[in-house]
DNA sequence: CTTGTTATTGCAATTAGTTGCAATAACAAG
DNA sequence: CTTGTTATTGCAACTAATTGCAATAACAAG
């Protein structure tokens, strides 16, 4: 999805850093569909990159939340999952089954909208998580 | 705010057992105002309750959040907070200084019931945390 | 290519949070 | 009040995540 450089030449621009543990973790990252936990990502590169501690994932992983390369969620009990920035969406989650759903975000951009129009906060989170029942959990709740 | 014994007879009438510890601890919760970390939590209980354990706190957090009775949330960065359930709301927080704005719950009300429609999940989160710009960060942001 | 600056890493120690298990103590029933 | 059942706790070991600091290595400039 999108340039592969695009993330490169970012941080070049912005006088960070381009190094093997950093690509390697982007690597991992771009070419996994879905969410990953941080020991997840961690055995994956350090198979191609010994000498990598579990302590720079997840020093890379803050960063590249932080600087929006990646998308951080917290899915209920565990630890925290990430995912590679590229399309803007959020998951609904079956609290009884762990069912998930992805919505666009244009299903709720309306809502930013009205939080910007209310309250003057301007709301930019491209990853949130909403709890509840899918729809056979909840059909069968009701019998 | 609401009947201070709601809470121990749901949990009679479920078969949980009424501990000291459990009423201590939602006593705190109870007794103040905005979100507490599990370990200051655990300081005010210990005090009055010598002999408690942190993983005790932590189990019962977990416990009382997954029947509705505290709200937890992900501020960003750090440990997770808690808070008494009582009426449903959400936050806007700034990314940049931090600042924190509380939303009802029917502001967003309409988004669950489009949810509803267009995927048959039914979302009951009552307390999530979206990040962006507080008016003042946006106003400088854009000089 | 060599050199200096400093962002980033590895290491080790520390703080958070979870879990298995045996001991304890709520609560129901008699 | 006594007794039995079992939810809950404390303990200790363990997994997850963060942090200070000295060593390393990207990158810019010469």
């Amino acid at each position: 999805m999108g340039d592969p450089n695009s993330e490169v030449s970012w941080l070049r621009s912005q006088g960070y850093r381009l190094t093997p543990q950093r690509l390697a973790i982007l690597e991992v990252l771009r070419s996994t569909n879905g969410h990953l936990t941080p020991s997840k990502i961690y055995q994956q590169v350090v198979a191609n990159l010994p000498g990598l501690t579990e302590a720079t994932v997840y020093r890379t992983l803050n960063f590249l939340a932080e600087h929006g390369l990646v998308l951080v969620a917290h899915l209920g009990r565990g630890q925290l999952v990430y995912e590679i920035a590229g399309h803007d969406h959020h998951h609904l989650i079956c609290k009884e089954c762990g069912a998930m759903k992805e919505i666009d975000h244009l299903e709720i951009e309306a809502l930013y909208d009205q939080f910007l129009d209310n309250t003057g906060y301007q709301i930019n989170t491209v990853h949130t998580t909403f709890f509840g029942l899918c729809p056979d959990c909840l059909k069968n709740s009701s019998n």
